[in-house]
RNA sequence: GGAGAGUUGCCGGAGCGGUUGAACGGGACGGUCUCGAAAACCGUUGUCCCUUUACGGGGACCCAGGGUUCGAAUCCCUGACUCUCCGCCA
C-alpha cells in the first residue's frame, strides 16, 4: 500500500497514477475517512489519558489506604464512553483500511504512459528469428505427432485449460524446471524455497492480489484459502511481519510452483494448447533488497531471467509496460516475450517487476539500516520463467521437418538422466 | 477427529488485578581496562500512532478478537498457531 502520509501531501500525482493505470480508488473518499479516524483517535487517546492517570490516583489512593471511591465513581462512566469510541474507531479504521488497500502502486517516474500494451516500449532483441527450410509447425501439431501432451484428457479429468503432460513431454517439462532452478542456485546465486500452494488471505493481501483480483483465483471455502497464481505470493510473505537485520540484505530466493489462474473474462484468448491455462508451471526468482538498490537490482533479475532464454538459444524481446499495463502493485515491469516460429509471434514467459515498498507495507516486511532506523525494504519478483510458453518456444524453435523435434543441448543432462 | 499442555521483548525465562513496556539471565552494541584480545566492570538494547521547530508530551501493543473491572500481560469466553498422547492416514 501507499504511505498515507504520502497520499495526503501528494492526493493529484496518486489520483493521475490511478487514471493511468486504469485503477478504480476514491482519494477523496479516503482523506476524508482519514480525517475522521485521526480526529476519533485524538479523542480516544485523551479520554485513555484521563482514565491512566486517574486510575494511577486510584491506585495510590488503595496503596495508602485511602479513600478511592469518589474517584471510582468518577471514572464509571469513562470507560463506556471510552468503549463507544472504540467501536467507532474500529469501524472507521475498517473502512479506512478497505479502500486504502485498492489504492494501487504508484508507477516509477520514468514509465511510459499508456492504456494498454500498445504503448509498451521495446528495450532490445535479442538474436532473430530462426529460419526454416519448411513451413514450421505450431507447438500442439508437435506434441501431438510426438505425444507429449494429452488437452482432451485434461479436459475430461479436470477441465479445459488443464493439460496433461504425456511421456516424454511431462519430462521435456520436468527437465525445463530443474534446468532453470540449478541454474539461477548455481549461477545467480539465488536460494531455493519449497513453499505451500495454498496460502491464506492475509498473504494474498500482503503481495497485493487481494482484494482486487479475488475473481481471478480459486478458493477452498471450506478453509478459507487460496491456490497461489504465482509463487511471488508464499515467497514474499515468508518475511511477513518481519524486521529483517541489514546483514541479511539482499535475500534472494528462486522457487518452483504450479500456478492456478481462473482467468476469468479471458475465454476464447490465446486458447490453443499451452497458451493460456488455468494450471502452470513456473520458477519464479524473489529478492528482498534495500530501497537505495532496488532499481539495479531490477536490471539484474532481468537479466538472470534473460540468460534461461538465451541458454535454450531462443529469440526474444524485452517489453517495458506502460503505466496501463502494468500490474496494481507494480512500480516498474518488464516482460519478456520468447518468439515462436509456428504461431509467428510473441509469447510472454516473464514479467519481472519492482514493487518499492508497496508490498513490504501491506506485508509489513522490514529492516533495520546502518543506522539502526526501521524501514521498509523494497520487493522485487520475476518470473524465471514460466513452462508452458517456454515449451512451445521450445518445440517450434527446434522442431524438424518430419515432425520430431530436438532437445536443446543444455536439456541433454536432465533429459537423458541416468540412474 | 478425540484428550491435554502452551503462546511474554533478539533468545531463554519471571510476572500477587493497580507507577510493569514488563524482573532476572544470555546475546548484541558502546565505553573503561589492555600493545591487542579475553575476562571483569559501567552503560545502551522495542514497534506503531498523534502532537511539538526542537526539548518534550500523550496513546496503543505481552498470539488475535470479545468480555468482567474504576483499572487486565495477569480473571472469563471464542478463535489461530505450537507441542504431547490416542485414532485415522500418504
Amino acid at each position: 500500500m501507499i504511505d498515507i502520509r504520502f497520499i495526503r501531501e501528494n492526493a493529484d500525482l496518486v489520483k493521475a497514477a490511478i487514471t493511468n493505470k486504469n485503477e478504480k480508488a476514491d482519494i477523496d473518499e479516503l482523506l476524508m475517512i482519514d480525517d475522521k479516524r485521526r480526529k476519533l483517535q485524538f479523542e480516544f487517546d485523551n479520554k485513555k489519558a484521563l482514565q491512566n492517570q486517574v486510575s494511577g490516583q486510584i491506585a495510590a489512593h488503595k496503596k495508602n489506604k485511602e479513600d478511592a471511591t469518589a474517584l471510582i465513581a468518577q471514572m464509571s462512566g469513562v470507560a463506556d464512553e471510552i468503549k463507544v469510541i472504540n467501536s467507532e474507531l474500529t469501524a472507521i479504521n475498517n473502512e479506512f483500511e478497505a479502500i486504502l488497500l485498492t489504492v494501487p502502486n504508484v508507477p516509477f517516474e520514468s514509465v511510459p504512459i499508456g492504456r494498454d500494451e500498445a504503448s509498451n516500449k521495446e528495450i532490445r532483441v535479442h538474436g532473430t528469428p530462426p529460419a526454416f527450410d519448411f513451413e514450421p509447425k505450431e507447438h500442439i501439431e508437435i506434441a501431438t505427432t510426438n505425444d507429449l501432451l494429452d488437452m482432451a484428457r485434461g479436459a475430461k479429468i479436470t477441465g479445459s485449460g488443464f493439460p496433461v503432460y504425456t511421456r516424454q513431454g511431462a519430462k521435456l517439462e520436468r527437465a525445463v524446471i530443474n534446468f532453470m532452478l540449478e541454474y539461477h542456485l548455481q549461477k545467480h546465486g539465488y536460494e531455493e524455497l519449497g513453499t505451500p500452494f495454498i496460502v491464506n488471505r492475509k498473504a494474498m493481501t500482503g503481495t497485493g492480489q487481494l482484494p482486487k483480483l479475488e475473481n481471478d483465483m480459486y478458493l477452498c471455502t471450506e478453509d478459507d484459502l487460496f491456490l497461489i497464481p504465482t509463487a511471488e505470493v508464499p515467497v514474499t510473505n515468508m518475511h511477513m511481519d518481519e524486521i529483517l537485520p541489514l546483514a541479511q540484505l539482499p535475500i534472494k530466493y528462486v522457487a518452483y510452483t504450479p500456478c492456478f489462474r481462473r482467468e476469468a473474462g479471458s475465454y476464447g484468448k490465446d486458447t490453443k494448447g499451452l497458451q493460456r491455462l488455468h494450471q502452470f508451471n513456473k520458477v519464479e526468482m524473489v529478492r528482498f533488497v534495500e530501497p537505495e538498490v532496488s532499481y539495479a537490482a531490477l536490471e539484474e533479475m532481468l537479466i538472470d531471467a534473460e540468460e534461461i532464454l538465451q541458454a535454450f538459444g531462443l529469440h526474444y524481446r524485452v517489453v517495458e509496460l506502460c503505466t496501463g499495463d502494468l500490474s496494481f502493485a507494480a512500480a516498474k515491469t518488464y516482460d519478456i516475450e520468447v518468439w515462436a516460429p509456428g504461431a509467428k509471434r510473441y509469447l510472454e514467459v516473464s514479467s519481472v517487476s519492482n514493487f518499492v515498498d508497496f508490498q513490504a507495507r501491506r506485508a509489513n516486511i522490514r529492516y533495520r539500516d546502518s543506522e539502526g532506523k526501521v524501514r521498509f525494504v523494497h520487493t522485487l519478483n520475476g518470473s524465471g520463467v514460466a513452462t508452458p510458453r517456454l515449451v512451445i518456444a521450445i518445440l517450434e524453435t527446434y522442431q524438424n521437418a518430419d515432425g520430431s523435434f530436438r532437445v536443446p543441448q543444455v536439456l541433454r543432462p536432465w533429459f537423458d538422466l541416468k540412474v
